[in-house]
DNA sequence: ACGTATCAATTAATTTTACTCATGGGTCTT
DNA sequence: AAGACCCATGAGTAAAATTAATTGATACGT
């Protein structure tokens, strides 16, 4: 009555395969080749299937191995964060926020609250992450973030999404632009304009979702910037127009010659929201971030 | 460099929560008390923290007990079922595709596409799920699930959704209804209705989203039946009215005395969609699930 | 209130396991 | 063809896990 698969295993396929060889992994583990050899030897036994193919002196993985080191990548973070954390409540620490951003623009926004919780909670680190393998939802069902930022709330059993911010997002254009002078603007208007956005696929561009597409508009190109900075460099040097948050955007009128235009008659208005899991609804410096973010 | 959080560790903390006892946890897993009691105080001298406060004969969890508790309901199924999966792959065996439902009405239709399924793939099983903690999506992104069959798709990085279906959504009334002659029927005429549904909050029943709250209409009454046997039953003897797939409907038309109507004059359309992982893009059989359902 | 049953912790003895060392057989490089 | 590199194997050993036996504490029945 065996149980056979640890997690010294998922380590093993984990490491060999970063390293590419059982020697390489032997030395990062601090342990010997021998030792792995075996190791996963009787693993193999146990499965009744190789995990790798000898080939030379190189191992490549089979299917099964394959399976396990796709295993191993989506267990072994939980468990090093699980452990971490342990240690962290044994030491009487809050542990870590873990944030993670589904909304470019919003970083400059998050850093303001950021600031003030970690004055008001010096016992608890923030941690920010970015890019997700299978979305904000995901890292947050998975346990690899605690709190979602997003633009895009999606209700599912077991997350609460709370709105604690509202803005108008507006379309920013150089100010000696033709459209500078008006208060707003139709669809129509951009057929004929080079739109920049963050690169992410249009059907997460409010710009798209709510304006452009609704009155079956593509502009004449589309093209991408990583940071605001840059993209707004652009918007001032004519090479494009560009649609973001008011509020982000009127930080920059200072700095660069721009114009603010609302996005159709009555403008396009969003909110911020944020994701939680509802098992960490007692979690007190989780509700505490949220309603200092409210309160912004 | 001493790693120290096993599977083990886990199972003793889950079997525990279980059966009540160390000791009953211990007969489970075939060991003796005084084994669990060493392994798991090994576990709390390294992590600093008791895992469980004990209180005379009995054990209670703390924070940090939880805390490892929700971690092996999270962490443990997916060891288990990748160890059976590997061994099936052993045998040569090609698996089990695990499909996730969340779609009541959809049942009937999946018993169709499923028994030419097993029958084209004998050495590929079939099981079945209805409930998820966090939703359909929540159970591909965890792997509680292979394949999702829902009619509400949600585009997340890392998933991909496929409509396999076309169907429509019809009014099912008794056939001596007042309105059982009429073609179709407006939102307005279930305001003095009794409804009848599938026990789900009502943001997922489409006779709510896609009828009557744009029309701000709710029904006299809303009751709820766990089965379409019943729920028609009731239609039939002038307890109230439902809304199903015509295909659905009509199965039950030729043996109790009903009547169809259109959802507004242009009827409402929906799809079934199956949701999978990018990630298993390559499985032959889930590609040859995919290609069966369309070709139905 | 007393005896009995149950449960967890502890100690010491024992078994099992994991690891290292030493070695051999491959393969690739130059 | 030599040297470097890599993995597999077998035997011995150190370490760890498990057991058996016992204790102390608590609940329960009569």
């Amino acid at each position: 009555m065996g149980l056979m698969l640890e997690r010294i295993h998922l380590t093993v396929v984990q490491a060999v395969e970063q390293h590419g060889s059982l020697t390489a992994a032997a030395k990062q583990l601090c342990v010997t080749q021998s030792a792995l050899s075996h190791t996963m030897r009787k693993l193999e036994d146990h499965l009744g299937t190789p995990i790798w193919l000898r080939e030379g002196r190189s191992l490549r993985l089979t299917q099964a191995g394959q399976y396990l080191l796709n295993l191993a990548n989506r267990v072994l973070p939980q468990l090093n964060y699980a452990e971490s954390k342990l240690h962290q409540m044994a030491k009487g620490e809050r542990g870590t926020l873990r944030i993670g951003m589904e909304c470019h623009p919003c970083y400059q926004w998050l850093l303001k609250v950021v600031s003030p919780f970690l004055e008001a909670w010096p016992d608890v680190d923030v941690d920010v992450k970015q890019k997700f393998q299978f979305g904000g939802v995901g890292a947050l069902l998975s346990y690899d973030i605690d709190l979602l930022v997003t633009p895009d709330p999606f209700y599912k059993t077991g997350l609460c999404f709370d709105a604690v911010f509202d803005y108008e997002q507006v379309l920013v254009v150089p100010n000696n632009h033709t459209m500078a002078t008006r208060e707003y603007i139709e669809a129509e208007d951009l057929r004929d304009q080079v739109l920049l956005t963050y690169p992410v696929t249009p059907d997460r561009l409010d710009i798209y979702t709510q304006f452009l597409n609704p009155a079956g508009v593509v502009p004449k190109r589309h093209k991408t910037s990583e940071t605001t900075d840059i993209m707004l460099q652009m918007v001032a040097s004519g090479r494009g127009v560009a649609a973001l948050p008011r509020w982000l955007a009127e930080e920059y009128c200072t700095k660069l010659p721009l114009a603010l235009l609302r996005l159709g008659q009555g403008g396009v208005d969003k909110q911020i929201y944020l994701g939680t899991r509802e098992n960490d609804n007692n979690v007190e410096y989780l509700r505490a971030f949220i309603e200092l973010a409210r309160s912004y």
